[in-house]
DNA sequence: AGGACAAAAAATGAATGCAAAATAGCGTCC
DNA sequence: GGACGCTATTTTGCATTCATTTTTTGTCCT
């Protein structure tokens, strides 16, 4: 074995072979027709999947084997990825994967409570009752896995919630730059299922009570600021549950 | 002349000297030391400035003799920038000055509306007496521009007390995406300097008024519904500028 | 034996080369 | 005379190659 890279069981495709259409809503989206775009889906995947250490190196050559290619293209994507804050390239040292430290992801929850708080506050300007109704259903879903306490069904409820106020704010920048700054925490959401309190469970239904109560009213500014708090709360849960030391990670022997 | 990008006096260095020291705020500040980034940064201020007409090609070979350089840092270059939205890539077919709609405008001005809100929110969290105190510095300062009808005056004060504000955030994530969005419409405020009108330049002196009073009072949401509401304004009013029929650019003939 | 130095090995950064696609140029046909 | 189709040139995308830098390894000296 020769690889620096643990082994986490990821199909190494040797050649570019792209199975599935990918419906990415990036601001191009002809990333799949070119190789560097191929490969730039792919690798954000990998490095949010978590297929590398924190810190790690980027290992080029081996990147390189298992997609299959040269190194320019890769080493374009690399770019683009630096760009987006999910690897930071170190002069003559190569790509690591970013680290991100507890205030990083203090200012990146900051940052998507900004951009949730603004998308309710647009939400509220052009949402349909339609939209609205569609948003109740996913409420009512996501109640009913709360009541089962079924964390699964709850999150991805939760998540197209929110989804849904994005799109309902009828804006593709601010759309494409939320799903820029949720794919960089994912990378954490990944290996830590937070919202495990069921104190902060309960009290995160409660929010969303009030969420759609001003949702309905059409309460810009309130919603706003509930979204913001919302996500603030969120924020606070997350990083609480980050801080303590978990046994779930595999130790290294 | 073989040039087919207007000439319009940008020096052109054949080598890649960089006489100043950059002071960029993204995320990695080690641009300047490779070549990719030299050239990013020179190739996002040559488009942002606007030497390539909107929606043109970008002429790979061209720009390569212009700094010097090979094709690869600048392909490296172009991803990023096309990642960014300022360009667009297509296909085989190269890559173009992505043209801004009205509506792309009116997205940009709303996120830009949607951070600088949430930098007025998080300021009133940790901002200090002293920063306070700068900012009316430099809005007794704009005011004095006001009074005197100097507009570019007023616009510097205006953009260092927007920067602050940001700044008080406490938020390089926060800074880092302000500053990328503001590049992107740096590109039609280049062109287009708005905020003519008489009426809303008053206007816009009592809504930072009321920015600054909320700013001491430290109303968080107060504040964040205000800033929001300025920059909504602004945006009416930059959209309403760019819909007239301008004569200052030079016709081609 | 441990550390410092030096050479080898590998990796990075950029340039060049090559195949495929697109654009333009030109002639032909209707 | 204009539209269509074919070829030549340019341009793009990627692979390969070359020069530097870094990292590792081996050796020598203390």
């Amino acid at each position: 074995m020769k690889s620096t890279i643990p082994d986490t069981g990821v199909p190494i495709t040797p050649s570019a072979t792209n199975g599935g259409d990918r419906q990415e809503n990036r601001q191009d989206n002809r990333h799949e027709a070119s190789l560097h775009g191929e490969i730039l889906l792919r690798l954000r995947d990998y490095v949010v999947e978590g297929n590398i250490p924190d810190g790690a190196r980027v290992p080029e050559r081996q990147l390189c084997e298992m997609f299959g290619i040269s190194r320019t293209p890769l080493r374009e994507a690399l770019k683009v990825l630096a760009a987006e804050g999910l690897i930071e390239l170190l002069p003559n040292r190569g790509a690591r994967v970013r680290q991100l430290s507890q205030r990083d992801l203090e200012e990146l929850f900051d940052v998507m409570a900004g951009l949730e708080s603004l998308a309710g506050r647009l939400a509220c300007e052009a949402i349909t009752d339609e939209e609205i109704t569609a948003i109740e259903q996913l409420h009512y879903e996501m109640y009913g896995h709360y009541l089962h306490r079924d964390m699964h069904g709850y999150f991805q409820a939760n998540q197209r919630i929110h989804e849904s106020i994005v799109a309902a704010a009828r804006n593709e920048t601010l759309k494409t730059a939320y799903a820029n700054f949720a794919g960089r925490i994912r990378r954490v959401r990944y290996s830590a299922n937070f919202a495990r309190k069921r104190q902060r469970w309960a009290e995160a239904m409660r929010e969303h009570e009030a969420i759609l109560d001003a949702l309905r009213r059409r309460a810009a500014s309130e919603l706003s600021d509930i979204l913001f708090q919302h996500l603030r709360n969120k924020r606070v849960a997350a990083i609480e549950h980050l801080a303590e030391p978990h046994e779930d990670t595999p130790a290294a022997p």
